[in-house]
DNA sequence: GTAGCGATGCAACGGAAGTGCATTTATTGT
DNA sequence: ACAATAAATGCACTTCCGTTGCATCGCTAC
């Protein structure tokens, strides 16, 4: 708990009651979350303040937003020494198309990519649909 | 003129004026088109004809959606022997965070990933964001 | 204590995808 | 050519999420 409240500080993000529920939810989770999966969770919560709380964890780097590709923001905690922010930690996701879960694969990083004259890449996303080790059944 | 109806009816797709239109449309543009890009172009449009007429293109081959992370579907005129329905076409996109322009680089095939034990690929998505050619100013 | 600021809660808005159903247009069989 | 059938189109409406405005609450600093 206080492990929390020392993470959330060291972020800059003061940590209230809500935010270190929130925190510790995605925690014990293993995949993304998306805001109304959250929501669902705590019966006794507002979408408004759900939603303003993954903003300022991804501001300050708590978590990062994916975009997994069904059209709906989800969000993961961010590996110590993560630096998303700066678009400098890009690993690859993992949707599951029988399950709908999403997982990052942090140890894949996406490889470089050389692209055509005039192109400047500045950030990447790279989704890989398919079976999940718990679906596949194995 | 003649060439577009043929296209069409080799995908078993009836050539009706609207599609024709829509279809001449995205051939013009070389950037990937979203529904509403349509719609402001044709005055006399609907939203609803435009909206299944993509869903046809896209069932029957014609174009394949993309998905660059906008949050806003959106499409682009399949090459001839894309196979993209069989997920056998996986060329990447850029997203220009500049003009937010999207474009398709056909040429650029998605590196195989490996996967950790007991996940499987069905389909992939990559997307670079960054700043297109025409926007770096080369 | 009180002034100030950040966090929370309620309500409402907005964009875009998607659906039901009536109408029009094209195709087919006689 | 005409009727029967099927496909395409148009209008209205719904749903789902993300987002914002504004009032209120609660902590913190002075
Ligand atoms: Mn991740
Ligand atoms: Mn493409
Ligand atoms: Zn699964
Ligand atoms: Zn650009």
């Amino acid at each position: 708990m206080k492990e929390i409240e020392k993470t959330l500080e060291s972020k800059s993000v003061r940590p209230t009651a809500m935010r270190i529920l929130i925190y510790k939810y995605m925690a014990e989770k293993e995949i993304a979350v998306a805001l109304t999966d959250i929501e669902n969770a705590f019966a006794k919560s507002d979408r408004t303040t759900l939603y303003r709380t993954l903003k300022t964890f991804e501001e300050k780097g708590v978590v990062h937003q994916i975009d997994d590709g069904t059209g709906i923001h989800k969000y993961a905690l961010c590996e110590p020494g993560c630096n998303c922010e700066l678009d400098q930690d890009l690993h690859l996701h993992f949707h599951c198309a029988n399950c709908d879960e999403t997982v990052c694969l942090t140890e894949h990083k996406i490889p470089h990519i050389n692209l055509p004259e005039g192109f400047i890449a500045e950030d990447a996303n790279l989704v890989i649909k398919g079976i999940c080790e718990k679906c596949s059944g194995q």
